[in-house]
DNA sequence: ACTATTAATGACCAATGGGTCATTAATATA
DNA sequence: TATATTAATGACCCATTGGTCATTAATAGT
């Protein structure tokens, strides 16, 4: 996020300091930063150091060539919130559809509206170029979030508060318009904003009553 | 889709051809597949030209230069099957939810399903980098889309089949799970399949009925 | 304060790839 | 069949950028 708030000296010259444990991290950011925004291919090394504050030949002092700093960029953010959203499913006493809501909140203000965003542009974008970053992400975060989406589709169900049918056949359903809402603001959002609120009412409406209600 | 099936001539040698006509077309299909899978900056026009069943320099016979190439092959495929859809809207004699099925069964086999889900990848990988290219997909495909998903849904409220809520009032969360099934098969389905008309089922499921039933 | 260590620099190299153009040869026309 | 036209070629140019490394200087240890 910062840029370089190297300052002293004479005539606007940056200092130089020697920050050997915070490097990496803000390398990594400043990667994360400009891959998400150019691609892997489009961004440039000397980007990523003028906005870590450093040089090129920096870079090389923490990571392997441009490649490693890429995979360390794309592993560095697993998505942590969702151990918290696990234990809350695992020891919730009230009813399910209320658990639900709860849940898609959770989502959304981690994930779709904050800057994980940009690892799923990442997740598209370099996916076929790079198959390691979605077998990593799957791995690591979908099919958990998967089997927790489940777990709650079933809750309801034993409880009988859901019906079971093809939703619950196909639970992951349940965080599609997540996902396009992650997309629109990622590409339209500039000409039409989506009202993220609203949005998740709506989401939150359709999963549990749909249009005939 | 053909790479190069120039033969004839000695040792496996090509013999070229003249074909004025045929050559854009090719050139920009060939450009769409490498665009979307490498990226704007990662594709190679080297590549693209080969894929073409030409030579690199034979490109700059028909498009300025890359970014030229780039904005044909994004804006070739103008998801004409809109207006199909938009007709069997306008005189659709049956029940809405029987007329929303419809429709989202063609976006499935139209969109999801088809190679048009390229065009999603480029729109999210090289959105930031060239707005217009949002910007076009958003005149002439979202917007109608999103208009057409609209008079849907008042259709339904119309004729007593639909009920108003905060679903109503945010159409667009209909094809949200469509979008989310395209992302899937651009990134995960190598690793976990996705069951389209399983999919298309749960989806219709949600729309009309919800958990709750 | 002095010195050793090493983080950081920036000049440099080499490969890549976008773009050019003189040459070649396929085809239309006479 | 001869000739003109121009589509297509491929050798070439050069700016960009990933990557290297000798030099510089910030800092820790004495």
């Amino acid at each position: 996020m910062t840029k370089s708030e190297n300052s002293s000296s004479v005539a606007g010259q940056t200092q130089r300091r020697r920050r050997k444990e915070a490097r990496p991290a803000e390398i990594i950011e400043a990667g994360l930063v400009e891959f998400a925004e150019k691609g892997y291919a489009g961004a440039r090394l000397s980007d990523v150091a003028a906005r870590a504050g450093i040089v090129k030949g920096t870079i090389y002092r923490y990571f392997e060539n441009k490649e490693a700093l890429f995979q360390a960029a794309v592993t560095s953010r697993v998505i942590s919130t969702l151990d918290n959203v696990e234990e809350l499913v695992e020891g919730y006493p009230g009813p399910t559809d209320e658990l639900l809501r709860q849940v898609l909140a959770v989502i959304y203000e981690k994930i779709v509206a904050s800057d994980a965003r940009v690892l799923l542009r990442i997740i598209i974008a370099e996916g076929v170029r790079f198959p390691e970053i979605p077998a990593y992400y799957y791995k690591e975060s979908i099919s958990k979030g998967a089997a927790m989406i489940e777990t709650i589709v079933q809750r309801g169900i034993a409880r009988g508060e859901f019906r079971d049918g093809p939703m619950a056949a196909m639970p992951t359903i349940l965080i599609g318009p997540a996902i396009f809402a992650a997309v629109w603001k990622m590409t339209f959002d500039e000409i039409e904003l989506l009202d993220l609120e609203r949005f998740l009412d709506a989401h939150v409406d359709m999963a549990l009553n749909g249009l005939l209600g």
